[in-house]
DNA sequence: TATAAAAACTGACTATAAGTCATATTTTAA
DNA sequence: TTAAAATATGACTTATAGTCAGTTTTTATA
């Protein structure tokens, strides 16, 4: 009695309907243009319906958080070589890194734009993935713990913070791009030439290496 | 003839009290649960008085935004030492945006806070200062050139970049400490731990140096 | 096949808060 | 003394997220 399983898949296809609708308008009209009725209209349902499968305005805009950090996290995973060196994949993490921000940009801004402090619009259970086994910050912090073992990642900060660390900062970098994107162009500087830059920065740090 | 300047004044001191009363409120209860209305009342004003001095609500948090990068602006110039070399002169700025950070932690949140894609919703004379020849982004920029130029700081990349990195990489650990600070505290990671060694990080990298 | 219960859907309605504007009050200049 | 200018007011307009009583569709049961 397959019933409830067709039940269950119709009620997921409705819901992607939904978000896929909900994609279109956000990526063409930007997040601050597009309304709940714009959003059920699009999908062809009643505004109401959109409540069935969404707790709020804010959970719909994670759930297409949800699918940019699901194709971040394969990118990233998909380069990773366990017979190199631990710094050598992060390298690898970091390429994967500039090619979902080339190839997705609309899902690099959905990630960029979603309003950490309402975090609590969120859905409790969606809430809970990105800290999930399967997130990026995790299998970050797992590599980072190799490079310190294979003696490719400097031992002095535990792996932990380090990987707290690098993400941070790397989002800090494209969220100044994706915000002040317009002064880098004033400044003549080039996005992807800023963020190789950036990596170098984050491998081997400011400070002039001492000559011996 | 002083009646225009007292006249000033008095406009001055007026957009002030409400930049005062919105702070109190906003400091208090968050910024999410502050309406103008509050503002307007704990202000003594009516709510149209508010709009004679802010284009919006977002330009009024704009103006404690802009409270708080002059705090940070002063804190960070005052420990400025001609005699010292570049990268110690980043490290000691370093200290100072620590000290912001544990001093004034509501100017900070106000700053990490205020949502860069509202700039449109600002006075346009208030946008420009940011970037203005007194922020501390410029004053970086500088201090990082004095230190390529006295060999301190790796020379590899141009001084404006290299100021933009480390601005959006200290941001984006701040955000996340504002943000996720509660994520933080259940992996048992202090604030100020990893502010120190993010610094690190940003000294000499995450590769390990070769011994030789 | 008829029917009652459950599930899915609807859209008019409510609630909230930002921003406006015609009017009133206060200050200045002559 | 008074008219013009500057400042202030708060009821009103507008916009939109979220709700809910009622309708339609689907499923299970007799």
């Amino acid at each position: 009695m397959g019933i409830t399983e067709r039940k269950q898949r119709e009620k997921e296809r409705r819901r992607n309907d939904i978000i896929d609708a909900a994609e279109r308008l956000f990526f063409k009209k930007g997040y601050e243009h597009v309304t709940m009725d714009d959003i059920a209209a699009e999908a062809e349902l009643s505004k109401g319906t959109l409540y069935l499968y969404f707790k709020s305005r804010e959970d719909l805009h994670y759930a297409i958080v949800m699918r940019g950090l699901e194709i971040l996290n394969r990118l990233i995973r998909e380069v990773y070589d366990p017979n190199k060196k631990g710094l050598e994949n992060i390298l690898q993490m970091g390429e994967s890194y500039i090619r979902f921000f080339r190839e997705y940009p609309d899902y690099f801004k959905a990630i960029m734009f979603f309003d950490a402090t309402k975090f609590d619009k969120v859905e409790t259970e969606s809430r809970l993935k990105i800290l999930g086994n399967d997130s990026p910050l995790i299998f970050f912090m797992e590599v980072l713990q190799q490079g310190q073992e294979d003696g490719s990642i400097s031992p002095d900060i535990p792996a932990a913070q380090l990987a707290i660390i690098l993400w941070a900062q790397v989002s800090g970098v494209f969220e100044f791009i994706a915000l002040r994107g317009r002064m880098l162009d004033l400044m003549g500087i080039d996005n992807i030439e800023l963020i190789r830059n950036q990596i170098k920065v984050l491998l081997y740090g400011l400070a002039q290496k001492k000559e011996h």
